[in-house]
DNA sequence: CAGCATCCCCAAAGATACTG
DNA sequence: CAGTATCTTTGGGGATGCTG
């Protein structure tokens, strides 16, 4: 069966990084592995049902790695999969471009 | 008043590549200027509304240049902003990952 | 040609409460 | 600690028809 992601990069990448959350949190894990508490604390105002649905679909996309430990009280790591981690370069330029943008418009809004 | 964009690179950028189409229509502009029916025809898929409304709100965000030219019939290009243009290098990093997504997930999948 | 206006719908996101 | 479950709300996006 083909695949359903198309031939589009653009397209593809736009898909995988639906979500209100997804970039901010393959940046955290980019920094290294977290802890899902580790996570909510990093990411104000996400919601815990937001922060647990994304990861998911972070998962689901290949994009990043859950870790179970079998301990008591449990412990969960995330972090890059192998294809987050050619997201790297991406996150690069999402950075720099972002802060070009917020000095911009900070300029111009005054 | 301050901004409403945070200082967040990475929330910043989610936010002005929020809608389906942004970062196709980006890429589309980044080959170079084009009207409202090229757009569309280049990008299948898209409604007429919806290419609308996107167009909007990228040119919103400043990533985008409208230019309305009095003719009949008339005549409308998009290009690149300032800042758009520096989302160039954002752009190829995205299709060197969609690239590489595409072929690990079709292997993937088989 | 390049839109806009409208209606509608559903998935995404928020709020809240509960649990192995 | 790291989630689930459930309900509600929001608004993004599809479809359709009209227009300067």
């Amino acid at each position: 069966m083909k695949s359903i992601y198309g031939q589009c990069p653009y397209a593809t990448t736009q898909r995988v990084l639906q979500g209100k959350w997804a970039i901010v949190i393959l940046f955290q894990l980019s920094t290294g592995t977290q802890r899902f508490n580790e996570l909510e604390r990093n990411i104000p105002d996400i919601t815990r049902a937001m922060l647990t649905r994304q990861l998911r679909q972070l998962e689901n996309d290949k994009l990043i790695t859950r870790k179970v430990y079998a301990e008591v009280p449990p412990r969960v790591e995330y972090s890059l999969s192998e294809m987050g981690e050619k997201f790297r370069k991406v996150l690069d330029q999402i950075e720099l471009f972002g802060f070009e943008y917020i000095k911009e418009i900070e300029k111009a809004e005054g």
